[in-house]
DNA sequence: AGAGTCGTATAAGTAATTTATATAAGCAAG
DNA sequence: CTTGCTTATATAAATTACTTATACGACTCT
């Protein structure tokens, strides 16, 4: 950790830590058995709202009949729905049930909880820079999101 | 993204924006074919060095018989070796090869890369507020590891 | 030395994913 | 409006990755 002065970013730190709480993140008990890919559909489709198979082929990094197949597990638990997209038929629409939103749910609050424990062994600067970089950290991680 | 004060580090907030970090870092190009769990195991040990196959077992999230399988096929493919432990005959060291170490460090290079990019975006302000949490950050993501 | 545990391996079955291909709906031009 | 190209999803077959169950040698303790 040796940014080169107070100014500057250092993206290298930056990713150094950004990797340290994916690891983290990754392994959190899932009590529930499903798949990580699974799991990132279930919380794609809760963050982004229904979607069309195909982009949900693009997000996640696995092949079209992967993502079919997927979700047509999903659908057999419960988890999400499958409808006709109204603007073209050949499409279909996959939305969370909310036993599906539930799942991601509990794995985003067991998330939470860490992280709050964790906050309260941090010193009050350590805290109060935290808190103040978030805003910037969501705008950098909104871009990410854009470019590709 | 709403603080009760600029004192206060919201739990939900910092977990929103690692997920959308992690959702982003995760659907990395990656050329080379490797699954996500292959991935995450030549991390593991790149950042981490020589660990056992019980170690690894614990670290990823997968029973130790696929552990013992994943490293096989990442030995077929030169990208681990193994060694036997001199301090116990039964347990095995596994360690990266160069060809799985330059795997790590080029995916690394894309992410540091990426935010680079994305660092040049944001106001100095900005640059700064990040920068100035990375140590926190950093203690955070450390105490994490250390806690189960 | 025997009983129990630990670390890894093997076998067999199942689950998840891939490649290749099919089908049906949209789309553009003539 | 119909022929040919493209897009969105589905199906089939083969492959890869993972699981459960079990085995076996090496440590540990008494």
């Amino acid at each position: 950790m040796a940014p080169r002065n107070r100014q500057d970013l250092d993206a290298g730190d930056l990713a150094a830590v950004l990797e340290e709480f994916i690891r983290s993140f990754i392994r959190l008990p899932s009590a529930e058995r499903h798949t990580f890919t699974t799991l990132s559909v279930l919380h794609t489709l809760a963050g982004r709202g229904p979607m069309r198979l195909t982009a949900l082929t693009a997000t996640e990094q696995i092949t079209q009949p992967a993502v079919t197949q997927l979700v047509a597990r999903l659908e057999r638990d419960g988890l999400v729905e499958r409808r006709p997209d109204p603007e073209d038929r050949r499409a279909v629409l996959v939305q969370v049930t909310p036993a599906g939103a539930r799942i991601v749910h509990t794995r985003r609050q067991d998330r939470v909880d860490r992280l709050a424990r964790l906050s309260e062994t941090l010193t009050p600067e350590e805290r109060h820079a935290i808190g103040a970089a978030l805003p910037a950290l969501a705008r950098m991680a909104a871009l990410m999101d854009v470019e590709r």
